[in-house]
DNA sequence: CGGAGATATTGATCGAGGTCAAAAAACTTC
DNA sequence: GAAGTTTTTTGACCTCGATCAATATCTCCG
C-alpha cells in the first residue's frame, strides 16, 4: 500500500459529528452528546473496491452497515443461477436491517464503485438505544421508512408498465442525489441495464428501449452511464399510478 | 346492543400472558412480568365487521394494531381511482410499521371478516421499549421481519410467473394458518380473487384460471371461498424462483 | 322466496414486454 | 494498441397475461 492510499484512507474517517451525512443518517435528530456516544461505537474500514462484497447472504449478522460515500447493490440469487438485484444504496442509507430478525444475512452487499463504510455493532447499537431514547426512536424511523418504501416498490412492481418503472427509477435516483447536495438532472449510473432491469423486474433490453426512447422524446439525454434530465415534469406525469401513500408523503397538506 | 354481544365482547377481552397468539405476538420471548407490564398499555375495543376500517391513509399515526382474531387487509388508492392492496394480515400480525416515520398511516386497513383488533398507543410503546430490553429487541425483530418478507415479495412481483406467485401466495397462507393452529391444507379464504389479484400483481381473470388449473391438476380442490391443498409438493416446486435469502430461512442449516 | 348486485368463471382477442440474435461500443489486459 | 471481454443497443419474433365480454353463481335483503 502506498503512503497516498494512507492519507485518502485516514481522510474518510470523518466524525459523526463533522459528517455532512448526519442530517440523513442515524444522528439525524440526536443531541451532539448523544452523537458523539453513537460515535463511539461506530468502525471505519478501508473503503471497498468496485465488486467487493460488504457481506453474502447467509452470513451471520453482527453490524449494521452504513454508506459513507460511493454506491452499493444488495441483491439475492435465485435458485437457477441469476441475481436478483434487491436494491441501491447510496451515502446515508444503512443496510442489513432485514438480518436483525434472525441473526443472518438475507441478500447479499456489494460495491458498485469505490465506497466508504460506517460499521454499527448491533448489539452495542441496541444498548445505546435503550439509554438514549431518541437513538430508539431513530431506529424505529429508519425501519419504518424501509417498509414504507417497500411498499412503494411492491406498488410499482405489481402494476406499473416499464415506462412508468424506469420513470420512477430516474425520479428516485434524483431526488435522493438531490437531497445529498448532489445535482438531481444530471448524475453518473453506477450500476448496469442488467442491475436496472433485475431491479425493476424488466429484461436488460427493455431498460434500454426505455432510455433510448426518453432520449428521442427530448425527455433524457442519456450516454451510456451518463444521464440528464431534460424535462423532469414529463417524467414525472408518467407516474400515473401513484398511491396515495406516496402522494400524502409528496404533499403532506392534501 | 344485546346480551348476547356484550357476553361475546366480553370473551374476546383476554390479557396477553392467556392469549394462545402469545408465542407469534409482541410478547414473543418477553419475561411474563414484561408481559404484563405490555398488557398495561393494550387496549381492545368491540370486533371489527366486514368492511370496517381500521385505519385509513393519511390519517395521524398513534397506535400499532395486531390482528387478534380475524383477517385485515390494507391497502392504498392509485390516483386513477382503484385500489391496490399491499397485504393481508392474519392473527398476531402487526399493522401500522409504516406509520412510524412520519406519524401518518400509509395505507388504509379494511377487515376481510369479523376481527378483533388490539392496539397498542406508539408513545407508551416505544417508552416501554426503552425500559425493557427484549421488548425494544422484539419491536426491532418484528420491523426486521417485515423488511424481509416485503424482500421476499419484491421479489416474487420482480420476477415470477402468473404460476409462481398464485403457489407462493396460497404457500404462505398455508403456513401461517399452520403456525395458528389450523389446518395448512384446507382452509377459507377471506379476500376476493380481485383483492389477491391486486396483491399479487395480476388480473383477478388471471387468478380464477389458475385455480382451476390447478384444480384440473389435480393440486387444490377449489370451491369459491374453499381451499384444499392436495398435493403442496407439486405447488412447492413450482416456486423454482425462490432466492436464497428464503432457502436459508425454510432451511437455516444449509 | 325472488330479484338485485356482487363475485367468479370461461372464452376470445390483443399487445407489452420477454427472448433470441447480432452488431456496436466501451472497457481490460497484456 | 490489439485482442478479448463485457456492456449496450437494436431488430425480429412470440408468449404470457391483460382486457373485453358474456354467462354463471353467490349473497344479501326486502
Amino acid at each position: 500500500m502506498t503512503e497516498r492510499n494512507v492519507i485518502s484512507l485516514d481522510k474518510i474517517k470523518v466524525a459523526c459529528r463533522d459528517c455532512s451525512l448526519s442530517a440523513l443518517c442515524l444522528p439525524m435528530g440526536l443531541r451532539p452528546e448523544d452523537v458523539d456516544r453513537l460515535d463511539a461505537i461506530v468502525k471505519r474500514n478501508r473503503p471497498l473496491q468496485r465488486g467487493d462484497n460488504l457481506f453474502r447472504a447467509g452470513e451471520p449478522f453482527r453490524h449494521l452497515f452504513v454508506v459513507k460515500t460511493g454506491a452499493v447493490k444488495t441483491f439475492t440469487q435465485t435458485n437457477d443461477g441469476d441475481e436478483q438485484v434487491v436494491g441501491f444504496h447510496l451515502p446515508g442509507e444503512v443496510l442489513g436491517l432485514d438480518a436483525i430478525q434472525d441473526g443472518q444475512h438475507g441478500c447479499s452487499a456489494r460495491a458498485l464503485e469505490t465506497t466508504a463504510i460506517c460499521e454499527l455493532p448491533f448489539e452495542r447499537l441496541e444498548d445505546l438505544s435503550s439509554n438514549i431514547p431518541s437513538l430508539q426512536h431513530q431506529m424505529f424511523r429508519l425501519l419504518s421508512k424501509e417498509i414504507s418504501h417497500d411498499a412503494e416498490m411492491m406498488a410499482l412492481l405489481g402494476r406499473s408498465t416499464a415506462e412508468e418503472r424506469v420513470a420512477s427509477f430516474l425520479l428516485s435516483l434524483s431526488e435522493r442525489f438531490k437531497r445529498r447536495g448532489f445535482s438531481a438532472t444530471d448524475f453518473f449510473l453506477s450500476m448496469s441495464r442488467q442491475e436496472i432491469g433485475s431491479y425493476l423486474g424488466l429484461a436488460l433490453e427493455t431498460v434500454s428501449r426505455l432510455f433510448t426512447r426518453f432520449q428521442d422524446d427530448k425527455i433524457l439525454k442519456v450516454e451510456r452511464k451518463h444521464v440528464q434530465i431534460i424535462d423532469i415534469d414529463r417524467l414525472r406525469a408518467m407516474v400515473t399510478h401513484q398511491t396515495d401513500a406516496e402522494r400524502h408523503r409528496a404533499n403532506p397538506s392534501t
